[in-house]
DNA sequence: ATGAAAGCGCTAACAT
DNA sequence: ATGTTAGCGCTTTCAT
């Protein structure tokens, strides 16, 4: 053993190299040599079927257990022509809201044998590309996209294969597409209405980005609550948003900064931004609620930190229907093809009304 | 078409039946019959084989792009006994921590086209067993499995298979599994110091929960600190936490409603703890930092928000050097078997030092 | 540079 | 109830 060697030796106490040997993977015929039956029977008892003896049944296991057998997933989707696996996308950004409805699409996944695939669109179009090509190559047997940066070209696309879609908060322009979106609109018009019953004379809304379903869903819903109580807006108190923190934080900084009165409430029309306006105003020292009262809208995990009236998407809940629907499609089952979950206005101290958390 | 086809026919417009004819799928052999060569070599073009002639890959290539071919990934697995896919295992519970690791992950992972299959623990042993037959089931090349609630037992479980295997955030106990650790002691150390050197004299912790790693070495960076600087802790004012938002909440709130002095600051060994602390004395109209300073661990995101000083955890560095690690694994490239990452002391408002972001 | 053919491990007719 | 067997679609020696 050289000095080459013996270095080698002492790195390898820090470095691993990668698989070493394999040891011949355990397969249905092992198992079925081992218990004396057929590979198909192996197949049966391992796929529950009741066609088989309990005695044999007995049989079989014993082998699975004691060969350490485990199926084997490519052969199986291979032969069956499924891979019991959803496909999830997701946008690149976040606003917090994905592991939420993540979480939600695993839950009944689970309860239904399946699994999940995740990737992230970072919204060009080479990306689009791959996340296409991954999903459709037999990887999954259905797609949840999630909104936002993802273009109508690609979900075209994907649609064009045979795989089930499910959209997520994204509208459906195409009828071999399920959708699952939430009420955006009674969201709005119930924080506005709260608002407007509180008394507030001058309210301020916080839009989204123009050409997004929620941007402009919520805004409808102002509209509507505004009409219905006899209010007009005052147009300089419609601020151009962006859905993200940097927008509230910067509008606002600007507003107080050209030293313009503050409006008497304000209705963000997502949490990231309601936050940005909270943190803009706290380096005015300026105090949610007492100098402006504010609203947000999802309902994201940091909204209860602050202490943020909001109103809450049912992300969870998105997620769970969304897989369920996309299971659905995929084993036959029927399915609603568009759904609209509720939202509900969850007050807390930001408007001055203390209560229920 | 009596009444019942026609009820049918009305719903349909709003249900759907899963998935229809699939329409044959395109395989090697029909682009290999199209473009007059064999299977081989058909697999050589779509592989970048460079043992073809530059004639025949663009006989094959226009083959395939006129009859849609896409390889299947169930198929090619099998063959090549590889599925291009690593495994991800999350704790069910979250701290607003695990999408960004998972993002972190993803961009690796991307990099060098591989997928990810994501699966969260419940951290009851079925769970356990569940995602432990999932993804040992050839349907991974390896395993990231990120702490908390995972079990000693099943890291074995796992490790015993011949997947590589990265643990985020939890020490190693074997050998054949790789990890990728934060410097904790030294980020408590520096948020202690930091307190220290604002001049507190009464400094509580509030301390994560017994056994997790997290807990004992963000501790023992405090207990060094302090030794440094000659501070002898208060038995009293070390609080019993278990890192999640509620008992930063309950703690404190007990503590006030007993009429008890106020620490001068408080160092919560996580985030979610300290937002609870914040949270209760806000509901006392008690101020930070005004009242009490108060540092948090883990940088989530609503930690921004809230002006919290806070010690960053690099969660989307600690994803992408998993990834690597495992992707290394697999490709039989050199890893590091141990690496831990360096965190840093983020300094906000909650210490009464305003400063950087 | 290209082709023939033998699997990869499993499932599902079909037969018994 | 159980066995036989022909694939599923791709890769990969081994020839040529």
């Amino acid at each position: 053993m050289d000095v080459n060697d013996y270095m080698q030796d002492v790195s390898d106490t820090i470095l691993r190299d990668g698989n070493g040997e394999q040891g011949r993977t355990v397969t249905v015929l092992d198992v079925s040599r081992q218990s004396g039956v057929s590979t198909a029977t192996v197949s049966r008892v391992i796929n529950q079927s009741p066609k088989v003896s309990p005695a044999t049944r007995v049989r079989v296991l014993k082998a699975i257990e004691k060969l350490g057998y485990m199926r084997n997933h490519s052969a199986r989707a291979l032969a069956r022509q499924r891979t019991d696996t959803i496909g999830v996308v997701f946008p690149g950004i976040d606003s917090g809201f994905f592991s939420e409805v993540l979480k939600g699409i695993n839950e009944y996944a689970v309860s239904r044998d399946y699994h999940l695939m995740v990737a992230f669109s970072q919204g060009d179009q080479g990306e689009h590309d791959r996340v296409a090509e991954y999903l459709q190559a037999g990887r999954v047997d259905a797609l949840i996209l999630m909104n936002l940066g993802m273009s109508d070209q690609f979900v075209r696309q994907a649609a064009q294969r045979e795989l089930p879609i499910v959209l997520i908060d994204r509208p459906v322009k195409d009828a071999r597409v399920a959708s699952v979106m939430i009420d955006n609109r009674s969201g709005a018009d119930a924080a506005m209405t709260h608002l407007l019953g509180l008394g507030h004379q001058r309210i301020a809304i916080l839009a989204g980005p123009d050409g997004t379903i929620d941007a402009e869903q919520r805004f409808e819903g102002c509209q509507h609550a505004a009409k219905r109580a006899g209010y007009a807006f005052d147009k300089d108190l419609i601020w151009p948003g962006n859905f993200f923190w940097e927008s509230g934080y910067e509008l606002m900084n600007h507003w107080l900064d050209a030293g313009k009165p503050l409006p008497d409430a304000m209705f963000a029309l997502n949490d990231p931004m309601a936050m940005g306006v909270m943190e803009a105003m706290h380096e005015h020292s300026l105090s949610v609620p007492d100098d402006m009262a504010l609203v947000g809208f999802d309902d994201v995990q940091a909204a209860r930190y602050l202490g943020l009236t909001t109103v809450r998407s049912p992300m969870h809940e998105m997620g769970r229907i969304a897989s369920e629907a996309a299971i659905n499609l995929v084993t036959g089952g029927r399915t609603q093809l568009e759904q609209v979950l509720a939202t509900d206005l969850v007050v807390r101290r930001s408007c001055g009304v203390e209560s229920k958390s």
